[in-house]
DNA sequence: GGCGATTATATCGCGCACGATCAAAAAGTC
DNA sequence: GACTTTTTGATCGTGCGCGATATAATCGCC
């Protein structure tokens, strides 16, 4: 077995699966001005609001350098606002503002649009999503 | 169930585990002055030598917004050559030079590095493939 | 063979990702 | 309490991804 070749490695698929994937959401995203990542992050928010970045960065398995100017870029969209910490100044909190979770509800259908867009086997989609798991456990 | 949380769809794992993955590749790729994108692209090449960059992109599913500036910088490395097809004045055909093709050779190990280092049970990458594999041919 | 439609690549702009580095605050150490 | 170390974000530079658009070559059709 040619272990060098494309359609050997489980690194290909992945990285097209998660671009198609991505571009499934963006059309919905787009009609609220809204990334990817941004939707991941909101996503994130709309559990954790008030998280610091930090937090956020955990979660989303992403570091300040990308999220400092994605949450400049939200808070200017007025989804979000951010101010230091008063018990560490170091850090720096999120807190959604009143559009920022008003997306909650108007986004709320969006993984089922997902579902029935994508039009994917719901077995195949659990077991998939169960075995990605356990590698990102693996690997985080 | 709260479709709306973050753990509950498929499209962060995917996310997560593509950029990952990714990470596990770039300490390999790095030592040859490569990045993820340039070396799937080499591993296409290797298997069709002369490719346009129209095929490239099928295969890779990327365009040319990506593709032209990517080879341009792996034509300055020295990895390939672009030229103008002769039939077709509007097709770019992308040939290999030695150091390109002498990667084949350097990088054969990294599949099997891969695998080692990720320690990831073998079925389940398998298992993962597959499903990939089905999802990517619904959605390409 | 002329001419509109299609195709292949290139260019531009923007938003991630991420390595490297920096600054400031906090925590730990003596 | 001064000093070192760690933690938290911010900044910078580079390389993707990709929508939108441009340009040139080819094709289809009469």
């Amino acid at each position: 077995m040619n272990n060098q070749q494309l359609d050997q490695q489980l690194c290909f698929p992945l990285y097209a699966a998660s671009r198609l994937v991505t571009r499934l959401y963006q059309p919905l995203l787009e009609q609220h001005n809204l990334t990817y990542t941004q939707y991941i992050v909101l996503m994130i928010l709309w559990q954790h609001d008030g998280a610091s970045v930090k937090l956020i960065g955990q979660k989303a398995l992403l570091s300040s350098n990308t999220l400092t100017p994605l949450l400049k870029r939200m808070e200017q969209a007025q989804l979000l606002k951010r101010q230091r910490s008063v018990n560490d100044e170091r850090s720096v909190e999120i807190n959604l503002t009143e559009q920022g979770w008003q997306l909650k509800t108007t986004l709320a259908c969006i993984p089922q649009q997902l579902i029935e867009q994508a039009d994917f086997d719901l077995d195949k989609a659990r077991q998939l999503k169960s075995l990605l798991d356990q590698l990102i456990t693996h690997l985080a």
